[in-house]
DNA sequence: CGTATAAAGTAAGCGCACTTAACTAAAAAG
DNA sequence: CTTTTTAGTTAAGTGCGCTTACTTTATACG
């Protein structure tokens, strides 16, 4: 009995997905920050820069409730908040350098359990490791918008 | 400039890890449950059967806290809560029929986004997809005890 | 220009997760 | 059989995320 590959993959996704997100529980509540404070961090890690409004997009929640979470983590020294000299009411928001590093710090510890799962690994598997992952994120790219 | 194995199976972990975490919650939001609650369900889903003390030690909460929010699910008729026959102090718990599918749809709503990925790949590539998730995933088990 | 619209912040209030403390009941230990 | 430990529940209280409603300030539009 083989299995499909279909099998195989959907598999992986439930080992991955169910070890990834108790990682990061975890590491949002060793910081002390809440889930949704810790998301915010995360989002700007990916965008780099943005508005109070994107925020409250992406996680769905009113502009109200962005405003005050983005205030707490500037209060708590991980976001900088300042004014969008091209538009004097929104706000760019950005990682502070310590916001940085917790989010890499999160990041790392991550990465650590695939590197202890892929150390074992042949050379040549690590390579069809890779090259299968590069597929997959090369076809994210296109599926993602 | 060539990417190395580990740089490519950590750029796939980021597309992977932020989107899922962002479609768990979305779809945690659209059931009406909060995370923790939803997070115990899939707790359940992995374990098949366990006790109260397992809950609290797997979220890291007290005893009281799992209580309650078990309390919740039960209520809500996605949990079943017997007594555990061999100790009588202890309870069962399982997902009732309706708790299973609701975890199933969040689940396969995960699987679509990746099916999205992988339908445009060649036989060739999903093979090849297949061969080194199926490596992963092996390699976890050993890992994870 | 004045009026409407948009981005963000403030305030009051609700619900939920969580904790500690006190309690019940069963099992284990002496 | 008494004492202690273990599994779970209940109750009171705290803090947080979120919402709605209102305010402020800046841009867009007629």
């Amino acid at each position: 009995m083989k299995k499909s590959p279909q099998q195989t993959i959907r598999e992986w996704m439930d080992v991955f997905m169910h070890r990834s997100m108790r990682g990061w529980t975890r590491f949002a509540k060793s910081t002390g920050l809440s889930m949704p404070q810790f998301s915010i961090l995360m989002q700007l890690h990916h965008k780099g820069l943005c508005g109070m409004s994107e925020i409250s997009e992406r996680f769905d929640i009113s502009n109200a409730a962005a405003s005050q979470l983005v205030e707490k983590l500037v209060h708590a020294g991980y976001l900088e908040r300042a004014e969008d000299p091209s538009d004097r009411r929104a706000k760019l928001l950005k990682l502070s350098p310590s916001g940085a590093k917790l989010v890499d710090e999160g990041i790392n510890e991550r990465y650590r359990w695939m590197d202890e799962l892929t150390k074992n690994l042949s050379a040549e598997e690590r390579a069809k490791v890779a090259e299968a992952l590069n597929i997959l994120t090369e076809a994210a790219k296109k599926v993602d918008t």
